[in-house]
DNA sequence: CGTGGTCTTGACACGATTCAAGCCCCGTGG
DNA sequence: CCACGGGGCTTGAATCGTGTCAAGACCACG
């Protein structure tokens, strides 16, 4: 997010009022005059697939939101472990504020399409406008809740149930429609990244998740379908699989 | 903290003006007028160690402050695995806006106090007060970075990086000034929740974590002072032992 | 003086990691 | 066109760390 060469020409940029994302981002509830100042001020930038779009210590010039792509939060050891903790989508928030440093990294897994804005002007909005502040403090409530479910998954799970919570959150980001969904037909999960990725969020290696992904398939919960995709004959075997007891929330 | 009883009377309640906790707590930015409103609904309610302050899954009527002792946030699944997953100090915030469930239970290590609110009235409150809003959004990303780090620990850390962590945490908690000291005299560490506890917030079996204190004890980091109680001779050596990159912190 | 809870220690089992080999697929260059 | 090389994936065998089960010690309390 430092990093904003070549950000695209403010006149050429989608303005708010037609902003797809806007419906879930921090500027849902943003009243006439907050969202003004919140175009005025916003940049679009791009990242390729596999880029860093902001390493661990760096200055932290920017806050925005994910208008395309998904992107990985990761804390690294100096000894190279690392744990992914944060799987972020269009609509998600990045950037911590009050803060001046990065303490994550955050990487694009696919191609990142962010609308930025620069953070300390942002922090002065947020306490001008309460809306903004409302809607960050939810957000950032939920992204807890998140974190806290992922805690018992990272500590408690098996690599069997692990892997199945990591599917079940990408059906869920994947198809929004589910909860009322009763049909039988099958779902598709891409699963976006590679097994060592995969891994990463899991505190597995790429090997382990290898293996899950084969036993998976032998017991029928995925049938592989292209080559990061994976047909899901029973979406409720699955959930039931990854050991939560709090199904059906889109969280591990 | 929906079950109030015995809450102490109103009148006998210390004025907020003079609280010690609030500095730290959500009140600490509130203006005259809120802090009025707060003080005229706040009720002070105590839990003796061990007794459960919430269950999961309970109507959740309050929110509030911790004015003394350590409670602990759990989250379980059916079949009794458990992880610890918030460890609240005097100061701390217990409660979640926005949810009419708690989706984790709280209990109380010590003995504790809280100083609560009915959270439909903290809720209008907290739109009506932008610096309530805004402090508890400070509160929650702190609360989010202590999670996140957490998870690290839990996805890749060892049995013994794991127990040091949690020595250096309950350390900087207990001896605030800690940053400035460079005396050599030993510091004093209470772990105050017994051996399943400790294993609870660590992924950890009891026997595991009392495997580790043994080994911390035969290599000096830690000697026994009284029951539960140890000193710690070389606090830099401990942090070492925790594997932290970012020491310093008092997070994990 | 027993009783129950907590802690320690040992022996063994098991799940995930590590190390290693080989496969598949794709892009590159001869 | 095919050979080559590399990245990602799969699979196997051995290893290691932590869990499990079990026994006994310690200590507070009735």
């Amino acid at each position: 997010m430092q990093d904003l060469t070549p950000p695209l020409a403010k006149s050429g940029l989608p303005p708010c009022v037609l902003c797809q994302v806007r419906a879930i981002g921090v500027c849902a509830k943003a009243d006439d005059n907050t969202l003004a100042k919140l175009e005025r001020h916003k940049v679009y930038c791009s990242y390729p697939a596999g880029s860093t779009i902001v390493y661990a210590g760096d200055e932290l010039k920017y806050a925005g939101t994910i208008m395309a792509g998904v992107a990985c939060i990761s804390h690294i050891l100096e000894d190279g472990r690392r744990q992914a903790i944060g799987l972020m989508h269009p609509g998600n928030f990045l950037g911590r504020p009050g803060k001046d440093h990065a303490v994550y990294a955050i990487e694009a897994i696919t191609d990142v399409t962010l609308c930025g804005f620069e953070r300390k002007g942002f922090e002065r909005l947020l306490l001008k406008a309460p809306e903004l502040n409302d809607r960050l403090l939810e957000m950032m409530l939920n992204e807890l809740d998140l974190a806290r479910d992922w805690m018992l998954t990272l500590g408690r799970k098996t690599a069997r149930e692990r892997t199945c919570s990591l599917l079940v959150h990408l059906v869920y980001q994947q198809n929004s429609s589910i909860k009322d969904r009763t049909s039988s037909e099958d779902l598709i999960v891409d699963i976006i990244m590679t097994r060592e990725q995969f891994g990463d969020f899991l505190a597995l290696t790429l090997e382990t998740v290898s293996r899950q992904f084969t036993l998976l398939k032998k017991d029928g919960f995925i049938s592989p379908v292209g080559k990061t995709t994976f047909a899901i004959p029973d979406f409720r075997a699955l959930i039931e699989e990854a050991g939560d007891d709090t199904d059906g929330d889109g969280l591990f």
